[in-house]
RNA sequence: UGGGGUGUCGCCAAGCGGCAAGGCACUGGGUUUUGAUCUCAGCAUUCGUAGGUUCGAAUCCUACCACCCCAGCCA
């Protein structure tokens, strides 16, 4: 077992792995990976994502990817085609064909009818308000419907009916005939078909009745040979259902469900219905919008797929319920770029300096590693000119020794080029710094000053003349509370009004406008930024940050 | 007050009767032309609580407490 196997094992390892020592497991593992497509899939899905595709790869099975489309009025085929690419871009590749369970719509009404056919399942005509009264509650036990003793003949005419389109929505449903006493409300004869006059996105107009999740998901699973069907905890009070279904209909297998803690990330929501709100409401751009904890919305931040795989990896699987810090994710991305995006300079809120001693006009190349420790990331040219622009923020009149950075008339290195001297600063009539006057030592480039005496601090930069204009956008939590869905609240107030902010008039070396979209660079002491997916071109570059670098320095001051 | 789950460091998470892994976060030292990275060190005498069994318990038993899920013709 290597390593990586070790922090990836999890309890699913262990029954999986015992299953085959015990000679549980005929064939080989099969998993799959059931989306609904109503809407994006986000990191919670990740997590499933890494767990179907991975459990399968590391037991050298396979994992299917089948649409769990058995509500039309939900369902769209541009979520179809999203999830698919989100899969293929975390790097996984699905078995067989895109499945979906309404490929098995046939199949599951032949079942339907086995089982009114065994006296288990009736057609009742409660409505959904009687229905709901039938089923009793919590703590006291649910009552027979008045249709329930049905004849197998009666029934079998209804649901034909049913099926021909003879009766409007909602007039009658086919129940299972389980037990309506049962503790686990689920047991207590459980809707197992409903009438909607909806086209479907797959099967078109074939059908106005379509089945439930309950008489779908297991009998799919057991069509497609699904060996271990996973799901999160909230199905755990339907295992039981899942298992009498596959008991009582003649399934070609048995399979069986095993249940996980879903993923929660504080300073964010992992639920679609909460993130198709954002969308709707034009709190954020689009599903894919850099703030989504959305795996396209993640991609367009300029994450990783190698990033999120290993976050997920270190959040491990278990079945208790708890809250990652938003930290693990942030460290996953960080982890990744900073051993893997070559380095660049960006300026992004610049003031200038004019190097008085350095000839006017020249442009003089200057060779700089694209990356500090990897030296396959090859070299890139620096312009360096007269006059170059640093952040104003690395500038300080006068300061304390532990500011390290540019202090009137004292010295500073500017990265990968020279050492500098500030020696005047220049104000308007407002008293604001408009540029800084300052000296170079041209026996500086990749050496120390010979007085012997290194400059504290290193600070980038760009060429005034040379460097390119550049937007950037600087992205913060979506939310300004930890847990924005806790409670009653509404957890659109919790929204962070400064979730984003675009910073026009930023100045990037040259060689970095032609970058291809998606193209991920670290900017040199500020933070992993990556050439926008839709918006970035060379005429006008456009970056989004990533995720700022780590700061002890901005800690300590505040 | 029904049923199903879960409780191990600030946050994840191993552990399955023999003397509490790891990661994140945090703190301190070193290296550094990124206040980054890297690196070294520190960080649970204690495993929801209380009893019990045992030479020995986070691991077994009992009771209690807390939190989560279930009353969609959603998944």
């Amino acid at each position: 077992m290597s390593e990586q196997d070790v922090t990836g094992n999890n309890f699913l390892r262990g029954i999986i792995r015992k299953d085959i020592e015990e000679g549980r497991l005929s064939g080989s593992l099969v998993t799959r990976f059931p989306p609904e497509p109503n809407g994006f899939l986000h990191i919670g899905h990740a997590k499933s994502i890494c767990l179907n595709f991975g459990l399968a790869e590391h037991f050298g099975g396979q994992c299917h990817l089948r649409f769990d489309d058995t509500n039309p009025a939900k369902e769209e085929q541009a979520y179809i085609d999203a999830i698919q690419e989100d899969i293929q871009w975390l790097g996984y590749q699905w078995a067989g064909p895109v499945r979906y369970a309404s490929d098995y719509f046939d199949t599951l009404y032949d079942y339907a009818v086995a089982l009114i056919n065994a006296g288990k399942a009736y057609v009742c005509e409660l409505s959904a308000e009687q229905a709901r009264e039938y089923r009793g509650t919590l703590t006291e036990p649910g009552r027979n419907s008045p249709f329930r003793e049905r004849s197998p003949e009666e029934n079998l005419a209804e649901f034909e009916a049913m099926r021909n389109g003879e009766y409007e929505e909602g007039a009658k449903v086919l129940r299972a005939k389980i037990d309506m006493s049962a503790p686990n409300i689920n047991l207590r004869d459980p809707i197992i078909y409903r009438i909607r006059k909806q086209t479907h996105h797959q099967t078109g107009d074939k059908w106005c009745i379509y089945p439930t999740y309950d008489f779908t998901h297991g009998q799919s699973d057991a069509i497609e040979g699904i060996t271990h069907s996973i799901c999160t905890l909230e199905f755990e009070d339907h295992r039981p259902l899942y298992e009498w279904f596959i008991e009582n209909l003649p399934v070609p297998a048995e399979p069986k469900q095993y249940e996980f803690a879903r993923l929660n990330i504080n300073y964010t929501v992992t639920s679609k219905r909460k993130l198709k709100a954002l969308v709707d409401e034009n709190i954020v751009a689009g599903w894919d919008d850099p703030r989504m904890p959305t795996i396209a919305g993640m991609r367009r931040r300029g994450f990783t797929p190698a990033a999120l795989r290993h976050f997920c990896e270190m959040v491990g699987v278990a079945r208790s319920e708890g809250i990652v810090d938003m930290a693990m994710l942030e460290h996953a991305i960080r982890d990744d770029l900073d051993k893997n995006a070559p380095r660049a300079m960006c300026v992004m809120d610049p003031l200038k300096l004019v190097i008085h001693n350095y000839p006017q006009g020249q442009v003089e190349q200057l060779g700089a590693p694209g990356h500090p420790n990897r030296d396959d990331l090859g070299e890139r040219q620096l312009p360096f000119t007269r006059e170059v622009y640093i952040e104003r923020d690395d500038f300080r009149e006068e300061a304390n020794k532990k500011f390290k950075r540019l202090v009137l008339g004292k010295k500073v290195r500017l990265r990968n080029a020279y050492v500098l001297l500030a020696e005047q600063v220049v104000k308007d009539e407002q008293g604001n710094i408009v540029e800084v006057h300052c000296s170079y030592d041209p026996d500086t480039l990749g050496a120390d000053p010979s007085d012997g005496v290194k400059p504290k601090g290193v600070i980038h930069w760009v060429s005034a003349s040379e460097g390119r204009r550049a937007t950037v956008r600087i992205y913060d939590r979506l939310f300004n509370h930890a847990s924005p869905d806790r409670g009653g609240e509404d957890f659109l107030e919790h929204v962070n009004p400064d979730s984003l902010s675009v910073v026009e008039d930023c100045w990037i070396e040259p060689g970095l406008a032609n970058c291809a979209p998606e193209s991920r660079f670290q900017f040199e002491r500020t933070g992993y930024f990556v050439a926008d997916r839709y918006e970035h071109s060379a005429e006008q570059p456009v970056f989004n940050r990533t995720i700022a670098l780590r700061d002890s320095w901005g800690k300590a001051e505040a």
